[in-house]
DNA sequence: AACGATTAGCTAATCGTTTCGGAGGCCATG
DNA sequence: CATGGCCTCCGAAACGATTAGCTAATCGTT
């Protein structure tokens, strides 16, 4: 038996779409406010009435129309979701735990990528603004130096930021300890022995990747190891420009005997780099990168990673603006920085040379 | 200077959180109704009376309530997006371009994640009703006798079905031709000598799978090579079944040379055994996998895998269905079926043996 | 028996739009 | 000058829920 398209017959209760609550407070013999109540259990209904407003419900197939409830109630229990990049598995599985907390604690996402270009996050944000979104999980993408005032010019709704800071926005966040991440990575790598170690970082300005250039100076630094500007170049979070800064790195003289990836796109580069100039890893070269992720134990050999806690990531986030929502924060933004895991594998060994 | 959080600030607009229209018609001296008639171009309304509109809008800072406008319309402009499995490579892909697609049209996802459950499936679908949502994009995840008829009776509102089918219930429909990519791809193995290939599939029901080992099948077919069910076992499109399965196909006896993953997840667990089992790829064994995805140049070797077209499965995707809500569509469903490529990189070579 | 307190359910206003039908004003025509 | 037909704009009724305020009815107390 083929069953057709259901959305093409008829709805079987009359020639509108939806019952509504008049269409069940009639057929129940009550009032719509009866009808609200019982639903909402928002008064008391004597339990015969209860019975047959319920019944009635389930005669007609009345569903509650949110449109109208949000439109009465000011509020529409939606999260507007604003992501600077929707395909790094980083970002899915952050969203993953999101939307988990958010469908918990009954809240809808609307989702949008602004696909690294603030432009887009405008329009998108302005967006969000007429659906009346009450409350938006940021990822932001601008850098530049009006950038915080246009931001706050734009929202005027609870936000709240992962991942990057926007600096001179004082606003809820939830992010990793990008330093510390990279200065235990770093001091590993250190601790086996290498002394020439180059960085591929991100684009200069967004908060994640200075910290954790931070991190690779401090853990420099604490081996007196003097900061080399040649071994660090940026790889603009991407894939593309890694490889190129990868090449750059390694073809310079005096080439490191180890590389870090600031974030999981930039791995990929940096790998496709090592094996296009026929180095061996962790033979000749160690290597190891932010983020974790499922691929990381499939390559050859298998990649030490710091690794973010994306479930608590996207959980506190969401949690952290809900709270917001109901009233139950402080005035003043509250920053949740969580603590990264080292996960040593098998792509960091002793130098060589 | 720090900006503080413009959401616990005064809004500049009154004790109420927006300006209305009538905030606006009062300013502007109009009725309400020219207001609308001018904001949506949807009557005429004089140059000079448009100007004084505009210029209250501007100094009222109005924006449209989306909520209301809906309550009034009918109709949300919003899209349900009920995915098996967000964090999955593939389905980030096809989200991107369906996410692009949708805004430029002026619609709005609201996402959705069934993580392959189906009651969680059934939650949401129910959670997309009541906020009336003009339809839905679906990643289906049931596989049951009485699944087709439970979504029919679920599903009051225009779908497309992207990637999987629901056996029994036609629908709008988007999806890679599996057969063929699959057969495309075992052709290739078996044209560089192999003759013992095996193949790790997925859950046994869910269209995609199925389809790919039915292209398996043919491709072997067509050498005249017989179907050996040892070297088929079932991954669950999961990678640690994937990692079992590829184990138990490698340690039985008389081995294959080659081996095919019918999707990206299962080639992580496929690559996994394969290291374990101290095998080399493309040497001992070679290796190809349904779907491509970033991280398969950064392997070594690189992997050979057979690429889905997400930018047009997503973006196609959407305009069926916008077709459909415009009523240009025939109320019989379309069915697209996109062509799969295959991508030959360094996973595959000549068997040894 | 009268009165006030309490209770159960209803009436109607409201949220912010869109849109239908009309109301004037203006022009051309006979 | 009356008539009719535009043109512009406005008033008010929806859309489907929630909820403040009200009306009876019931009950206990004196």
């Amino acid at each position: 038996m083929i069953v057709s398209n259901p959305a093409a017959k008829d709805k079987g209760n009359g020639a509108s779409g939806h019952a509504t609550i008049r269409d069940v407070a009639r057929a129940a013999a009550v009032s719509t406010a009866t009808v609200s109540a019982t639903v909402n259990a928002s008064a008391y209904v004597s339990p015969a009435l209860q019975q047959r407003v319920w019944a009635a419900i389930e005669r007609v197939g009345y569903q509650p129309d949110a449109v109208a409830r949000s439109l009465r109630k000011g509020v529409t229990r939606m999260l507007g979701l604003l992501l600077a990049d929707i395909t790094n598995p980083f970002t899915t599985a952050v969203v993953h735990s999101m939307e988990a907390t958010a469908h918990a604690r009954g809240y809808t996402l609307m989702l949008c990528n602004s696909d690294e270009d603030a432009a887009k996050e405008e329009t998108h944000l302005r967006l969000l603004r007429t659906h009346r979104a009450d409350g938006v999980v940021l990822m932001p993408v601008g850098t530049g130096a009006d950038y915080a005032a246009r931001m706050a010019r734009l929202l005027r709704i609870p936000a709240v930021l992962v991942d990057r800071r926007i600096r001179d926005l004082a606003l809820d966040l939830v992010t990793t300890d990008g330093a510390a991440g990279t200065r235990a990575a770093i001091a590993h790598i250190l601790a086996l022995g290498h002394r020439r170690i180059g960085i591929v970082t991100g684009p200069p300005g967004v908060s994640a990747g200075d910290e954790r250039l931070a991190g690779y100076r401090a853990a420099l630094d604490g081996q007196g190891i003097p900061f080399d500007p040649r071994l660090a170049r940026s790889g603009d979070f991407r894939h593309g420009p890694a490889y190129a800064a990868t090449r750059a790195i390694l073809e310079g003289e005096d080439p490191p005997t180890a590389l870090f990836a600031c974030n999981n796109l930039m791995a990929i580069g940096m790998m496709r780099a090592i094996a296009d100039l026929g180095l061996s890893c962790p033979g000749d070269l160690s290597v190891a990168c932010f983020d974790d992720f499922e691929w990381a134990t499939a390559f050859q050999p298998r990649l030490t990673t710091v690794a973010q806690p994306t479930d608590a990531i996207g959980a506190t986030a969401v949690e952290l603006l809900l709270d917001r929502l109901a009233g139950a924060a402080p005035d003043e933004p509250r920053q949740v920085v969580l603590a990264p895991r080292l996960i040593v594998r098998d792509s960091c060994a002793a130098p060589s040379r």
